[in-house]
DNA sequence: CAGCATCCGCGACGATACTG
DNA sequence: CAGTATCGTCGCGGATGCTG
């Protein structure tokens, strides 16, 4: 916890999963491959904009890879790349603890 | 990673730890107890206005504890909880990952 | 020193409509 | 289906000045 250079790490983490929902996307891209209008769906309250435009930023930084099947209709899936999967397991204890705490997390927001 | 409601368990953490500032005040704090204007030098970039905001925030959550000395000249220090610590050491493996890949980050950022 | 009060810009974000 | 384009708003967060 008291590791040198934390502070700088963090920001270099922050700056690729900062933001409002690039942890929720992550979260589902990590399970499985996942199709555009799929996120839609599964990551609630997004919209297209939001999605598309964090979807671009996880790719440029190489977390996710995107597919196009150059299909008609349109079919689009977003995989996890190994740089991401190592993101994914930094993120995952954190998740942990939001399991564990929760309880006591929402009784504070009544 | 692929555990129950980690989407959920994201949404606690995240009510908790979201924010701009939240990480790197919850990493000074979790170091040792701090002052306000320490943590106005330690974290860069921040505002009076943010910090103790940010800081009423996470002591309403059970995260770090105010202990006012009373004293003339004011004297306030922020110590972290149990509870903010098991948080803290939940984000450790993010600030890891950070420290880790932050080469391939910032090359990325120009 | 440790805050509080106020003003306000700007960018994140949402809603809607449209396209290949 | 998977986006793109445009417009509008909301509140985050910065800047400044003041107080006990």
């Amino acid at each position: 916890m008291t590791s040198p250079r934390f502070n700088c790490g963090l920001d270099a983490a922050l700056a690729v999963i900062g933001g409002k929902w690039k942890f929720h996307i992550l979260y589902y891209v990590a399970q499985q491959p996942r199709r555009f209008g799929e996120l839609r769906r599964l990551v609630v309250g997004i919209s297209e904009k939001m999605l598309i435009q964090q979807l671009r930023e996880l790719e440029y930084d190489g977390v996710v890879h995107r597919h196009d099947f150059q299909e008609v209709p349109p079919r689009v899936e977003y995989s996890i790349t190994g740089f991401g999967t190592s993101l994914a397991a930094a993120v995952a204890p954190l998740c942990a603890w939001g399991v564990t705490h929760m309880e006591a997390v929402v009784a504070l927001r009544d």
